[in-house]
DNA sequence: TAAGAATTGTGAATCGTTTCACAACATTCT
DNA sequence: AGAATGTTGTGAAACGATTCACAATTCTTA
């Protein structure tokens, strides 16, 4: 069954990212195979669950054997599109905005942080880790001339929506909104909320009611 | 029905999150009362989404008018466990740490950083924004004698473990963890990650895929 | 006070996800 | 070669979450 036959749930997606990163250290410790009991056990999973995710997408294992590592690995990043380079812009320079720019790891990933904006005229201009910083007043004609796919949001909440309409406008479909605000966005356009706040409040409820919620 | 008698899922706890932060902004528009309906319209859910999730801990509503605003963003905040003060600690001051110790708005909401450690000796007692850099060495026997609850590993994730090892044997029982990988806490310790490049290969799956995944 | 409109709270129905259980197949051992 | 062991892939069952639908209740208006 092709991938556009069925609708993919998010825990799906998301475990293929655990599987991804535990097949990399798999792969460290120079295992050819890897059955879905193993797999399971390290991430905390069911073996049931690691096949069903696995034959969404075709069948990659062997029966009495397991999956080969390297190649599963492969597969993976190919369903998550991260066999490839993306190119990144990031709005907003200021303490979380900084330290993407520095961060290593993105790159190392092939998420490539190519552009960044601002809209305080101090840093417009300057130079961060090799990148200069555009005013955010030419977002739009920018990012329609460039090969970016993908907007992080980094300014202040109040500012969030603003900056995401400019994003839509300029043909972008894909945000990571690091303000904790709900965007407001068309259909076809996929946002990713990253919000430590809410984080840290299932924290407090978990203390509170002494409940390890699902 | 207390809330010990029932299991509460994890979208439901995110969702009193997302009611809470709509109530803040009703109160701000002088809103008396809200009903399902119209929540659910602000932030996307639907209305017997926003009444079944309430109703698991309590009748908050008025039949015929709808929820009184400014209570039932108290009900909220005491069932989320944040109509009181957390003291947090932050393991590492780095990119992602520092930027955390600036950010003014979890200090709002009641988390406070109260206690800074890190493995770096030029690091090791200077200040951060009023708060003296701890040696990682003493993290056991400082966070043992403290009144935090809620430790944040801002740490390589080579170090997050480790971390992750010594937060618990001091008897934490709340971790959020930035560092990309699993953490191996025992049953009573509770984890939130905060997986930026899971996020990103969320997007990168979606954009490959032409899939809104739900 | 009675009728009409609005809206909650919640069992029941529906829908989606996870787990179970086993046939099919590969490998190893004797 | 045949038996024993291990493991996948997948329908079916079990479970869990969401949506439906409506009785109960409140408010408004006349
Ligand atoms: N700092 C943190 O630890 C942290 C943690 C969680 C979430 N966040 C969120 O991340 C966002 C950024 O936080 P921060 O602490 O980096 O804030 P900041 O104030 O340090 O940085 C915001 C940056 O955005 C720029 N900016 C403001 N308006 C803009 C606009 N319209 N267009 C382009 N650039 C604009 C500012 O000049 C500044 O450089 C906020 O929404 C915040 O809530 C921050
Ligand atoms: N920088 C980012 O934008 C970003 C984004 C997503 C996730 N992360 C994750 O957050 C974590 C921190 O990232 P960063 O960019 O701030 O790294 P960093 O190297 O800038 O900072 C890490 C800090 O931890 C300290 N440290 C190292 N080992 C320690 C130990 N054993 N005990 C106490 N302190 C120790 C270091 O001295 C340093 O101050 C990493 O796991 C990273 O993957 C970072």
């Amino acid at each position: 069954m092709a991938i556009s036959d069925r609708r993919i749930s998010e825990s799906t997606i998301h475990r293929l990212s655990i599987y991804y990163r535990a097949l990399q250290q798999l792969e460290k410790e120079n295992y050819e195979t890897i059955s879905s009991k193993e797999l399971a056990r390290r991430e905390k999973l069911t073996p049931a669950q690691v096949r069903k995710d696995l034959s969404f997408f075709g069948s990659f294992g062997t029966r009495g054997l397991g999956y080969p590592v390297v190649e599963l690995k492969g597969k993976i990043a190919g369903i998550l599109g991260i066999d490839r380079v993306w190119d990144v812009a990031l709005v907003g320079v200021g303490n979380i905005g900084s330290a993407l720019v520095s961060y290593k790891e993105f790159q190392k990933q092939g998420f490539l942080i190519k552009m960044v904006f601002d809209n305080d005229q101090r840093k417009i201009g300057s130079n961060h880790k090799g990148i200069i910083v555009s005013d955010i007043r030419n977002i739009v004609s920018e990012l329609r001339n460039s090969s970016i796919e993908i907007v992080i949001i980094a300014v202040p909440s109040s500012m969030a929506q603003l900056v995401a309409d400019d994003v839509v406008q300029a043909g972008i479909k894909a945000i990571l909104n690091l303000a904790p605000i709900n965007l407001k966005v068309p259909d076809d356009v996929v946002v990713r909320n990253e919000n430590m706040a809410m984080e840290l409040e299932y924290l407090s409820f978990s203390l509170s009611n002494h409940q390890r919620p699902k």
